[in-house]
DNA sequence: ACTCTTAACGCAAAGGATTTGCATTAAGGT
DNA sequence: ACCTTAATGCAAATCCTTTGCGTTAAGAGT
């Protein structure tokens, strides 16, 4: 994981955006195993011990970069009920970390020893569970009980797109979904 | 990880050896991030050019050497019921697995991209369910979901684990239990 | 037991990646 | 506008990784 700079604006800031989006690009068009840092740099037009000192070594600028991927461009759906916008949610979660690039990130996010890039990857799921535990309360609902969503749905897809031992199927996804409590499935 | 040998005997097995010991050797005084292909070799008195063809990369022998520690050496314990056995089972599990090496030994294995090492450790759980269920159906008592203990209970442990977002502590391991169909659980 | 084939290894040179010292640039504060 | 120093660029030094070629020994066949 990147060190928090000292100095955020202009150029380092440039330089950055350049980083993660030669990072970026590279990964659409090259197998992670075959993107070195060199490669990255030429790309980004910086020199690499620019790259070895902000970010250490490959696999912690990998990890930046999956964990800003990953960051969620808007709010999960709004589809009217509790149990609808989770469903909702889950599936779009599971539909994109079991891709094949989607599991490659979720990899490059855990290998990391410094957890920073897991930890704002584990909020932003968080996050979601807030905007839409807040829908919940604004319309009257239950209140929505994050962990056991993480638990009991969550944690279980990604158990499987880490070991490989299950497919991820949307049927799976109800399934888990299903076992939840009344209050925050939809009704049969 | 390894790809599979030809010749498995003499020579090859007896190198094979040296170089997981010497990588667990220098696991257990190196950090992680500190530790390189040449260092094991010298370790293990073999030419690095040897565990470059072999194994690949740095990060498919720790992948290789981390599903073998994880090998278990005995069967889970017997403890006379199947509630009793799932419990010991995972409160072993989740101690294990949460503790510092243990969370490296998870990490080290699904930070590869060919999954043998992932797929390996994961059967391995598999493998003491089935013992436990064995012996369930031995005694008469109900038949053991396998699948509803990766899910309702391991895979949680892992989630936390990996993404570091809370302590795994028994009381917690023994609430997901608790959570189980009463024929998996304690009775209360 | 002996031979044959070739997988796996050791060695060393070549090719890259990573680290590091020093000069330069430019953020952010005065 | 000036000053301090964080962050970068450059290049040399170091270390890791790959590769060609000769050697060793596993396993099959006789």
């Amino acid at each position: 994981m990147a060190r928090e700079l000292v100095r955020q604006g202009g150029r380092s800031a440039r330089i950055q955006k350049e980083v993660h989006a030669a990072t970026h690009a590279l990964l659409a068009r090259l197998d992670r195993s075959a993107i070195t840092v060199p490669m990255i740099a030429e790309q980004a037009g910086v020199t690499p011990s620019t790259i070895y000192r902000r970010w250490g070594d490959l696999g912690s600028l990998l990890a930046d970069v999956a964990s800003e991927t990953l960051r969620p461009v808007s709010d999960p759906d709004d589809t009217g009920s509790t149990a609808g916008d989770i469903e909702a949610f889950v599936l779009q979660y599971a539909e994109e970390m079991s891709s094949k690039v989607g599991r490659n990130l979720l990899r490059d996010v855990l290998s990391e020893a410094e957890d920073t890039a897991a930890a704002k990857c584990c909020r932003y799921t968080y996050d979601h569970l807030d905007t839409i535990a807040a829908r919940a309360s604004a319309r009257g609902e239950a209140a929505v009980q994050q962990d056991l969503i993480i638990d009991r749905v969550i944690a279980p897809i990604c158990y499987h797109i880490l070991f490989g031992d299950r497919e991820i199927t949307a049927d799976y996804c109800r399934d888990l979904l299903a076992a939840l409590p009344a209050t925050h499935r939809r009704p049969a």
